[in-house]
DNA sequence: CTTCCTAATTAGAATAGTTCTAAAACTAGA
DNA sequence: TCTAGTTTTAGAACTATTCTAATTAGGAAG
């Protein structure tokens, strides 16, 4: 729900800030990424790619999301539901809901949940990944 | 931590019960997944039979894999770490904590984790998942 | 501007895990 | 035993992703 509009200038900033080379590649596909895609897999960003922009390989679109999630300006989640890797433009800590129906993936704010855990003592967590999973009525 | 030692006759009476032809394989591949490994992939599986069995092909290790999850004698989780999937014979509601530092997975009682959600009330949910990730010290 | 130098892009091959296919081998019931 | 339906099997196919090696583009220095 964080669909921003950012302008080719602010998604170069972006990518200047975070230490990323601005190619005429990165910035396009961030186009899409961060301003109009909702959890996008690889495959949806190479076929937007394809159909708006001039020549680009599926390798650069692979690259870029790699380079963009080790940055720290997209996630990267895999889910149950399917093989392929989801990209996530929120970056705060937060879950996930998956629509049955649909097949959406909607982010839930982390204090939307409380959990109260009872684990032994040893058992040191460094995160929680929670996936609901049902439908919206 | 639920290792049984099922005997041969135990596993062929719960294959029947649940509707699956008791052949060999799915006998002898039973005998691992209920009562030796802990959530092992379908290539420790394959591992393990053909050291311990006569002669067995990845495919059939593969379709009793499935069988084994559709007749709902064990089930099939997809883990953030890995492409595998995993296999468990805890069929019991339950969560599971990733070590970090093993690679093990272990299983979280249902009990020993208290949700509180505050979602939108059209959001009906169906089932939860979540993955600890972590280390035990 | 050129000349380097490095980094990014590319096409295609390679890989990993899993599923599919078609044939052969079983199994249960009549 | 015969037959029909299942299982098993080897290998091919498939899907998502990563790797490789060659080409291209972008800067900085002169």
């Amino acid at each position: 729900m964080k669909r921003k509009n950012y302008s080719s200038e602010e998604i170069e900033k972006k990518l200047i800030e975070k230490g990323v080379q601005p190619t005429l590649q990165r910035i396009a596909l961030c186009q899409y990424i961060l301003c109009v895609a909702d959890h996008p897999t690889a495959d949806e960003v190479f076929d937007w790619a394809q159909k708006n922009m001039a020549k680009i390989s599926q390798a650069t679109v692979y690259n870029t999301l790699g380079v963009l999630t080790d940055s720290g300006l997209i996630r990267a989640f895999k889910f149950p539901h399917t093989e392929k890797i989801v990209y996530d433009c929120n970056i705060e800590d937060h879950f996930h809901f998956f629509d049955e129906k649909s097949g959406r993936i909607l982010d839930i704010e982390a204090d939307s949940v409380k959990l109260n855990l009872d684990l032994p003592k040893k058992y040191k967590v460094n995160s929680i990944d929670i996936v609901f999973k049902g439908e919206i009525k």
